[in-house]
RNA sequence: GCGGGUGUGGCGGAACUGGUAGACGCGCCAGACUCAAAAUCUGGUUUCCGCAAGGAAGUGCCGGUUCGAUUCCGGCCACCCGCACCA
């Protein structure tokens, strides 16, 4: 009788697995496959809970997708490329390489104490040109398809971390990490044309069954696509027509004023020659997108003297305004207001005196008494005053008039998307570098694929500001492929989420010279369970989403999609303590008194805050390697899985974890201090199995099959506390009742499967305990027998007029007229009819009787 | 503002397509073992009334459908998340 000794056992299978080469996996076309993937980490330093829990999830189906015969793929790593790695350099005084390279290895080191399945010889390191020559092959292939193009634009400058930001890191005018405000810049930047995939990215959503129907509306929204129209309006004086989108061609006959953009090329024309149209322009762009007080900013118009002609209404003319409410972005940057249906164009209407004329009525109004007040009108109804249109639906309306329009020649059904192209440029070090060269003579060169990849240099001085690639004195001064002349290489990088679009597709064979070979990537991919967190609900899962499109296009690839299956993990969080003169304390600092409050070092009073996601700022973190080291792998990877369902958030607690750690040593005391002696034991089943051993068999073979349910169904908190009643169970078997012994074996031989891909190094041990030579990690994954998972009697519940008031036992499908008499039989039952007369009774086969009286 | 989600004991959470609400765990209470403590084991634990058998109430609030509602429908409330001048 020996204690669980967690250190030396967890260490001894880990070593034993390398050994053996257990998770080491090829590509077997004879076998079915099943790839898990877990989204790879930034190597900021050491692994926190969030790593943990995520690597706990994908490990469980690993393991076990791996017991049910799949040929599985589970690698592992690094997204090694990124803005803190510079930080560290320029605070610590190393390189950003240097820096990357230890996080690596001690993050490597923390996730091998977890005994996580991975096939390591498929290790990525994003920053090694191994890695990132090849999406410099992919931007030249892109180059060649169209799919890339170099644009001056209005971008998102985030001034602390110096660089530009695509859309989606821009979270409410902020820089997604730095929290700065983000400001306007116009910059010459390369983009991907993800926008030509916007139908398809969103259509295929619907196709993507196994993904979590929030991040699937987050996309749909995120691609905002709208059905409408562009229509061209003539301009008094000028031959050029002004351009507009609207999805409300319908309330045509309600329009009162223009409105364009502040960076509408008409704006800047006519700014030339007004300084004071100059001023307004200036005043719209200085509050610009990084305004957080943008919802309460009032409409502000500037008319511009410009005249358009209503489309239809041949005496009409409608003012042409520069708005501060017009995206150039969106559209065309130019609209027609109707103030009628349209809450900021009655504001804005009210505001310069222009006429409000409804269009569309309600049902139940009179057309002639509907008027608008200070709310525009947004619903259904009938179109008024509108002539042709008169009397027509919304969307009858919008079909006749755009057919009006096409037929005049001055305008069409256009669908618009709300999202934009990908910004991909990068004014930063630590990242890969855009393989073009810029030549006075021949322009935008691509660097010929021989001379592939474009290293990034290792001597740099990231003291300064700005970029440090354009600061290096020689890197950047190269010969002009094309004529040979003296020109400078491209010192912007790619945006880091370029590495994390194709990373699944590089671990299916990630020596190869090219970025995968075709028959790995045709045999792997998709990637049958990818699991992370939801902050990359638009991010990163969109931009694969592209990519793999966009490889396709380039003849990478066969397929569209990347991640068949999706699970989106909730956050760890702990209670928050602060100090009596509000400080925040770690955990660490504050020790629990009787009365259940907390106290600091020195005594002092502890104020307990919420529970909250973990972060460096509130110091509520928890460090996963003292725990592990404390109670084991196994101990956190069970308190990991048994709190909570996996999409949502999970409270760290100590008595959560105490709790889990009694959990494992009372299992393996299960099999250390069996009931009875297991040793003679026969491997095949004794004829006769009777009494609390037939109990615990069944209950064996139903916990399989209820268990194997809940780990494809992702309930693994269920499938948890399905086991520890199982285990519980054990309790109850007598040894006296025939084939006591064989199904005690049985039974612990089960537990140690089951929980396999839970706790793997304590169910090895317990395998090993009970007798075995082979691994655990080799064992199939049981079938429960049918025969034994239905019982002969069931527990029905009778209820008196849909109360409760006793239960039967019955034959399991038991007549219903045999239901119905021992129903009406029960004494308690039977003095809740008392004299009453029975109106009714409801008979659900193997589940209730309902009396009604 | 728009879109979506959540709300169940002291706590985390169970309850398949409407059918015994509270599985399992944490915490707490009692008991066993011990000189004692820890560990471990056993039992109890939604609230109220009752010695008990049993009864009443109960899944955010109000109402509806149904023999029967945590589950379906309508209307509120609270909290959380996403998007946000998108024409």
């Amino acid at each position: 009788m020996a204690r669980y000794n967690v250190k030396e056992t967890e260490r001894k299978w880990q070593r034993v697995w390398e050994k053996r080469r257990s998770f080491e996996v090829e590509a077997d076309p004879s076998k079915k496959k099943y790839y898990v993937l877990e989204m790879f980490p930034y190597p900021s330093g050491r692994i926190h809970m969030g790593h943990v829990r995520n690597y706990t999830l994908g490990d469980l189906v690993a393991r076990f997708r791996r017991a049910q015969g799949f040929n599985v793929l589970h690698p592992m790593g690094w997204d090694a490329f990124g803005l803190p790695a510079e930080n560290a350099a320029i605070e610590n005084k190393v390189h950003p390489a240097a820096w990357t390279h230890e996080n690596i290895a001690t993050m490597k080191r923390q996730l091998k104490s977890m005994g996580l399945s991975y096939d390591w010889r498929r290790e990525v390191a994003t920053c090694d040109p191994s890695y990132y020559r090849h999406e410099q092959k992919m931007f030249l292939d892109f180059l060649e398809h169209d799919l890339v193009y170099r644009k001056e634009s209005w971008v998102n400058w985030d001034p602390i971390e110096n660089t530009v930001l695509a859309n989606e890191q821009v979270i409410d005018g902020k820089g997604w990490r730095s929290g700065a405000p983000v400001e306007k810049r116009k910059l010459a930047q390369w983009f991907l044309k993800i926008t030509a995939f916007a139908d398809e990215l969103l259509s295929a959503l619907a196709s993507l069954d196994r993904w979590p129907d929030r991040v699937r509306l987050m996309q749909e929204n995120w691609i905002g696509r709208s059905e409408g129209a562009h229509l061209r309006f003539a301009i008094d004086g000028r031959d050029d027509p002004l351009e507009i989108y609207t999805t409300r061609p319908d309330t045509i006959f309600g329009a009162s004023f223009m409105a364009i953009s502040a960076n509408h090329p008409l704006a800047a024309e006519l700014a030339a020659g007004n300084p004071r149209l100059a001023e307004f322009i200036a005043t719209c762009n200085r509050m610009g997108t990084s305004e957080a007080a943008i919802e309460t900013a009032e409409k502000l118009g500037f008319d511009t003297g410009l005249k358009c002609r209503h489309p239809i209404l041949a005496d009409v003319r409608l003012p042409v305004y520069v708005a501060n409410f017009v995206l150039m972005e969106y559209g065309t940057g130019a609209i027609f207001g109707c103030p009628g249906h349209d809450q900021r164009d009655l504001d804005f209407a009210h505001k310069y005196g222009l006429p409000v004329t409804p269009v569309v009525c309600p049902e139940d109004t009179d057309p002639g008494s509907f008027e608008i007040g200070d709310v525009a009108y947004t619903g259904d109804g009938r179109i008024i005053n509108s002539d042709f249109l008169n009397g027509l639906g919304i969307e009858e309306a919008k079909s006749a008039i755009i057919a009006h329009f096409e037929k005049a020649g001055v305008g069409s059904r256009q669908v618009n998307f709300r999202l934009r192209d990908w910004g991909v440029s990068r004014q930063r070090y630590w990242g890969c570098p855009i393989p073009v060269i810029h030549c006075d003579v021949c322009g935008v060169v691509p660097v010929p694929a021989e001379q592939l990849p474009v290293l990034l240099p290792e001597d740099v001085d990231l003291s300064g500001a700005g970029n440090p690639l354009d600061r290096h004195p020689t890197w950047k001064h190269v010969d002009c492929p094309t004529c040979g002349k003296a020109a400078r290489r491209e010192t912007d990088t790619f945006d880091t989420f370029f590495e994390s679009s194709w990373y699944f597709a590089r671990f299916c064979s990630p020596d190869a010279d090219i970025a995968f070979e075709r028959a790995a990537a045709d045999y792997w991919l998709p990637v049958d369970q990818y699991i992370g967190g939801i902050e990359h609900a638009v991010l990163h899962l969109l931009y694969s989403r592209f990519f793999t499109r966009a490889l396709k296009q380039c003849g990478y690839l066969g397929m569209d999609e990347p991640f068949a299956g999706l699970q989106t993990q909730g956050m760890i969080c702990h209670e928050t303590y602060k100090s009596a003169a509000g400080k925040w304390l770690t955990p660490t600092d504050v020790r629990p008194t009787d009365g259940g409050g907390f106290v600091d070092a020195n005594g002092g009073a502890v104020s307990v805050g919420r529970s909250e996601k973990m972060s460096k700022s509130k110091k509520n973190v928890v460090d996963p390697e003292g725990i592990i080291s404390t109670y084991g792998a196994d101990t956190a990877r069970l308190f990991m899985l048994s709190d909570s369902p996996p999409e949502r958030d999970l409270d760290w607690t100590d008595a959560g974890v105490e709790g889990a750690w009694r959990y494992v040593n009372r299992l393996w005391r299960l099999v250390d201090e069996p009931a009875f002696a297991l040793a003679g034991v026969g491997a095949t089943r004794p004829t006769a199995v009777e009494g609390s051993a037939a109990d615990l068999e069944r209950r064996t073979h139903r916990t399989v099959a209820a268990v194997t349910e809940d780990l494809e169904r992702f309930h693994f908190n269920k499938a948890v506390a399905r086991i520890r009643e199982l285990s519980n169970a054990v309790e109850g078997l007598k040894a006296s009742d025939a084939g006591a012994d064989w199904v005690l074996r049985n039974c612990l031989e089960t537990i140690s499967v089951l929980v396999g891909p839970m706790m793997p190094h304590l169910a090895e041990e317990i395998w090993s305990a009970l007798g075995h030579e082979s691994l655990l990690v080799d064992q199939p994954w049981p079938d429960a027998d049918a025969a034994l998972i239905v019982d002969e009697n069931v527990t029905v519940a009778v209820q008196v007029n849909g109360k409760l008031r006793g239960t039967i036992e019955l034959a399991k499908d038991a007549p219903e007229d045999v239901a119905r008499e021992s129903a009406l039989a029960n004494e308690n039952v039977r003095a809740f009819i008392a004299d009453k007369a029975v109106r009714k009774v409801i008979v659900v086969p193997n589940r209730i009787v309902n009396i009604v009286v």
